[in-house]
DNA sequence: CTATCTGCAAACGTTTTGCATCTGT
DNA sequence: ACAGATGCAAAACGTTTGCAGATAG
């Protein structure tokens, strides 16, 4: 397809799919969860496509891999710089577009050079409470 | 061992050398690091026990999950409030001890109400650069 | 005494890998 | 044509669990 041409990686069908699966996705999908939804157009499906499409865009910069779950590994199509907020009872998540300058001053640092950050606001969501 | 005792927790000696490994631990270990360090001491020392201990001292505050590492949890026995300063190159880890106090405006937060903030800044370290 | 912990091994969920085959470019 | 992708299964990895025997309180 014209519209993923500019990412330089080889444009299979099922990468077709990926593709448009996570385009505006806001749900910071599982790799299982991709593959769950891709698998109902590609019953051939296969986890090692998912995770080779996901090295490939994270090599070009198209998806962010996420650490807010610690039992696995969750992507974001959304590249900008922006944090999230996660409820800690249903684990909800709301991204946040607001970039935090953020300075630390050279005695914190330990000669570091700083070149970001990534913040995870935690709070209660509006069902839960 | 006395200065346990505030722990509440059933004190084997097993506990007590993992409790002796992480007293001051600035290097955010994983569970195999605490694993092959009291190993040393206690050779028929398993996983199950490093893992009951950290569920333990988690479920009384006295050690925090990381999730700097997408691959594996580490573990800090550093409660306190604070943030962590990352080399991009060689994940060298350095304590950030300043507590950012972000507000989020109310059309930002949909409904949230706001706890806290976890943040990981990226940078490269003295040695890598 | 007994609730809880230990150690082992097996099970689990997630991610990676090897490899024969297929397909975009 | 061929570099690179697919799909399957097996393996690897971190973590959890079941259970019989041991032990702290």
């Amino acid at each position: 397809m014209e519209e993923y041409r500019h990412l330089n990686i080889k444009l299979t069908p099922q990468r077709i799919a990926i593709l448009d699966y996570l385009k505006g996705n806001k749900s910071h999908p599982s790799a299982e969860d991709i593959f769950k939804a891709v698998k109902k157009e590609f019953p051939t499906m296969s986890f090692a496509t998912v995770y080779n499409t996901l090295e490939a865009l994270k090599n070009k910069g198209n998806v962010q891999e996420l650490k807010i779950d610690s039992s696995k590994k969750r992507y974001d199509p959304d590249c900008s710089t922006h944090h999230h907020l996660i409820c800690t009872k249903c684990k909800s998540i709301v991204d946040i577009f607001n970039d935090f300058k953020l300075n630390l001053s050279e005695d914190l640092t330990e000669g570091f050079d700083l070149i970001g950050n990534s913040i995870e606001f935690f709070g209660v969501c509006h069902d839960c409470k």
